[in-house]
DNA sequence: CGGGATCTTGAGCAGGTTCAAATGCTGTGG
DNA sequence: CCACAGCATTTGAACCTGCTCAAGATCCCG
């Protein structure tokens, strides 16, 4: 956590606005809400206009949603502590997750097509989202370059994380499937200063399965074979990876 | 085709650039080069831009490649006439189809994230293309709003087509892929003023059976089945439907 | 401390894959 | 213009991965 405040600029407008939640904000590096707040310092403009955004908070609980399928899109939610999963549904009610979310990422671009949000967002534990108006958000990206950028960036990382998970979905059997998920997991936890090889998960198995198109029996038998194989120990939610490379050479890019 | 010239604006840029494959971008009502020309007619900008966007065309051959996975993202491409299929690859080769391209469609938005290309666009049939350079198209976003807000819609759109090939592929069984994919063709179809109901495919069997997760055979016998039931009737690569309410029944959104 | 939710493991089953082979197009070169 | 090679499509049969159903174990929240 002292690497919260190496990254915080000083003359940030996120500083001034001077409470640690909103600090937390800017941990994550390379999306969602740092992204904005680096962009606003990056040049002179209103600087009453960031923090418009970082105060409308709302804490959510666990199984609450942040929006829900077909509600017309108002604001887009940066997430400031907690995890969120998404999903999409069929017509009789079948659920294909197809994201987990974390700390400084920002949900709800997706609607812009639409107008209307095509998927539902549902909260894993408490968390702490910020909620961004859109037409907030659109007097932004007309005054500031650099969040029109960042905001193409989002939408252009989206699609990228959905081709990744469109190719595992397509073309991996259950081992793949599970060493991509730990992996993808190990490698985000890397990038915000957590440790690569030691965290705990904040989704069910059913939703691990559900996220990797395998059943909620077949991740626990996944879990149990790279245990004996040695490759991790797993304590209920709690997970240690002992050997990143042979996962790695597992899950097959 | 009468169409066309109906959906052509008189004052447009379009039109005085005066060749008929330039008219032809205009046929597509929602999306890529029709939304560009749009933008373009709405606002009073410098007219010399769209013209360079539209002239710089490429014609391309049955299994040519747009671009390659880790090139430099030099292009967004524009499809002007034929079909051209997306992939990602895993490290090992296997491949996974994302997506089928047709005229109208923009190709490359989604490598803004990386800078180079993630994944890999080969032609399905002789194909002709506009390429824009990233350079023009940030000068074009620079100035134009509404070429801003179409990028964004565009890029959004793409999200949600991935996200219903998400729930497809994690979700659904093969006669429901098969369903899904048809009446997402016919639907395409009916939008661009084509049959919905008969048609021809540009894919292979192989590359349907790639796309929906599924193998070659299992398309085969889908189809089959289908021309059993009475669903529809095959003739190698031409499609008639004959029942689309049942269709969608056994697609199930 | 109790009860519902979550996780784990087993056993049988099934949908879809894989392998194999026959047939039918297509376009290419002579 | 035709023959032929190579690719695409179709169908059959055996097999296998992962699913479903079921039951027990463990955890966690109120």
């Amino acid at each position: 956590m002292t690497a919260v405040v190496q990254m915080m600029p000083s003359e940030s407008v996120v500083a001034r606005a001077a409470d640690n939640e909103v600090c937390s904000l800017v941990t994550c590096k390379d999306c969602g809400i740092y992204g904005l707040c680096r962009a606003v310092n990056g040049s002179d403009v209103d600087l009453r206009l960031p923090e418009t955004i970082v105060r409308n908070r709302r804490l959510f609980k666990r199984g609450e949603l942040l929006y829900r399928i077909g509600e017309p899109l108002r604001s887009i939610y940066a997430i400031r502590c907690g995890s969120v999963k998404t999903y999409v549904l069929t017509n009789d009610g079948r659920m294909q997750i197809t994201g987990f979310h974390v700390a400084g990422e920002l949900l709800g671009l997706g609607a812009i097509a639409a107008n209307y949000f095509t998927n539902e967002a549902m909260v894993l534990e408490t968390t702490m989202v910020c909620e961004v108006p859109i037409d907030v958000l659109e007097v932004y990206s007309e005054e500031i370059p650099s969040i029109r950028q960042q905001m193409l960036k989002i939408m252009s990382q989206e699609i990228l994380d959905n081709q990744e998970l469109m190719l595992l979905l397509g073309k991996k059997n259950a081992d793949e499937r599970l060493a991509t998920f730990l992996l993808s997991l190990s490698r985000r936890f890397q990038r915000r200063n957590y440790s690569p090889t030691k965290f705990n998960l904040s989704m069910s198995r059913s939703d691990i399965g559900n996220y990797l198109g395998i059943a909620e029996e077949t991740v626990c038998r996944m879990f149990t074979r790279f245990q004996n194989e040695g490759l991790l120990a797993t304590e209920r939610r709690q997970v240690q990876l002992h050997d990143l490379d042979r996962l790695s050479n597992i899950a097959r890019g």
